[in-house]
DNA sequence: CTGAAAGCGCTAACAG
DNA sequence: CTGTTAGCGCTTTCAG
């Protein structure tokens, strides 16, 4: 029924050890038999079994994608420049959603250890430095994008979070705000970490009262975006500004501001870590953009270093997001009920 | 460095057979023997070579997810369905992107043909039998979500696409519109077909003329769906109510709707094949909502039921989506410049 | 340059 | 109930 690569073998008058060197292109074959082999590939419509091939091989030609929400767009743009590396080098991406659950990053990655991939690219969903490093023990390369672990050596491509949420919030003291307020992801996550560390430096900096009150962490989900900007802004704005972390809280904090009457950027102004795209009617507001495309595509290339052999030590590639700001809207909220 | 099932029955003093049958949960095994495998197991911290284990049991414990689109909401609620079912089942989900690529998609497809996957659930990209084919042909079951491939038999799970897209034109209808414009999907896309063909039913039924002028189609995605209700509404617009195909499409409508200074629904009424979750300020309009995460899980309990072995005749069923509205809105728009 | 033969790590068939 | 044996389909020595 199925064709194996002894058929292709006999129908093409050689050993199957020659249709394999030549499926692998290995060298030396002598180009007839090339020929030979291809045309039987052909005729056969021969498919080689990938398992077969990652047991006798001990590695398969597929990359584990480890994400955690596949509902975050900007994590969608990382797939698509990691598939698209893939896609060149003829792997292919098994995408993993772990949902920001500890629990199961732990059984996606110790599936792909078992299903013996030749790499893995991860979000880490917690620090969880054990996770990562079974992969790492089993000689399996391993790459950190957008989120890293702590205290744990390895390959990673970031952006500046520290650096571009102290701009945004100097940004936003720049225009005199004084009481500015932040809703994050967990600080167990490294990007609510340093994008906390960048807001509550640049408010020290300028002299202004940091206050833990003012702080709020949650999942990077539009739901604790919601909750928690209702409970900054509730009963009454304890603040002008607010910081969100990342694109699911902002959209949450939009939510939570229109519906709460409060208008944009009159009552309250609004700077973002993440763009917003396609999302009809913005308001004024500023925002990092993140080099999404970038930080995938420099994470699979990385990895495929790795793949390939490559021994340097550790490498941790920083690509800057680009702080912007939306100064014209076509839509005036007339929100408030006067 | 590894360790190997023979590693564990050493350990445990007893055959790497009875090992086996002890992790693969098989009867015929006294409790004390299974007590010292597990102990085993967890002494030396084994994890089976699913790569092995599936070239000889010729299945893999992997199923494959195969979807046109991850930015697309409404297929991640499908995904999280299907992963909760097969999380269950012990199965992980290999989960394929095809950014609605014929190419991709025969890519992945005999990629995980090749890998030997239990089972496969696809939304297919376009009306392409062959791509499917292949896999029923290797004995691996298949089952269409959400999208169906015509003329082929096989298991599908499906909404009402026809009968919703009738109820929300005949609902513009009984409003009053006359001219009702619609921007779907490709018709080579079965839902895009479906939906065109309620739509156009529900007008002839009313009486009123069918214009071929007023239905655009693209892909499912906002930029078309920006660029196409533009070419409805500029320069002047050809119509009063507007039937987008799908939720991309809706976001990408809204957008050319607000840039262009319309309001809704006074000078535009919007009717949406999908709900929009957590899009800030939403005017008001009508939608079908579909029952995504019920979508999801009947395929992925279908599929189960096909690998354990059933072999009923193809099942095609149809779970109804719900026709909304939001009637009330805390939002204004004063979007048109006077 | 090519073929024969030996496994990769596991499970299924067959004895016992 | 348990162990021994024989492969799954391929790639990779090792000869020639």
């Amino acid at each position: 029924m199925t064709v194996l690569i002894k058929d292709v073998a006999e129908h093409a008058g050689v050993s199957s050890a020659t249709v394999s060197r030549v499926l692998s292109n290995k060298p030396h074959v002598r180009d007839e038999l090339k020929e030979r082999v291809h045309k039987a590939v052909a005729d056969l419509s021969y498919e080689p079994n990938r398992v077969a091939r990652s047991l006798r091989s001990q590695r398969s030609t597929v990359i584990g994608l480890v994400i955690s929400d596949i509902r975050n767009s900007f994590y969608n743009t990382v797939v698509r420049a990691i598939e698209d590396v893939a896609f060149e080098k003829g792997y292919a991406v098994f995408l993993c959603n772990t949902d920001e659950n500890p629990e199961k990053e732990l059984f996606y990655l110790n599936l792909l250890k078992a299903e013996k991939v030749a790499g893995v690219i991860i979000s880490p969903a917690r620090e969880n430095a054990s996770n990562s490093s079974s992969l790492t023990n089993a000689n399996i390369p391993v790459v950190a994008v957008d989120r890293r672990i702590p205290n744990f050596e390895m390959d990673t491509v970031l952006t500046n979070n520290t650096e571009a949420s102290y701009q945004l919030i100097s940004q936003l003291i720049a225009k005199g705000h004084k009481r500015i307020g932040a809703v994050l992801s967990d600080l167990s996550i490294t990007t609510g970490r340093e994008r906390f560390e960048g807001y509550k430096q640049a408010i020290l900096d300028a002299g202004l009262d940091f206050s833990e009150n003012l702080v709020l962490s949650g999942l990077p989900i539009a739901e604790d975006g919601y909750r928690l900007s209702l409970d900054l802004l509730e009963p009454k704005p304890l603040i002008t500004a607010l910081f969100t972390g990342n694109e699911l809280i902002t959209l949450g904090a939009l939510k939570a501001i229109y519906e709460l009457g409060l208008n944009i950027p009159e009552d309250i102004e609004l700077a973002s870590f993440d763009k917003l795209d396609w999302i009809p009617f913005l308001p004024k507001m500023s925002f990092a953009e993140q080099p999404s495309y970038e930080l995938g595509k420099q994470a699979a290339q990385l990895l495929f270093e790795r793949i390939s052999g490559s021994n340097k030590e550790p490498q941790n590639i920083i690509i800057p997001s680009k702080i912007q700001s939306i100064t014209e809207t076509k839509i005036k909220m007339v929100a408030k009920t006067p």
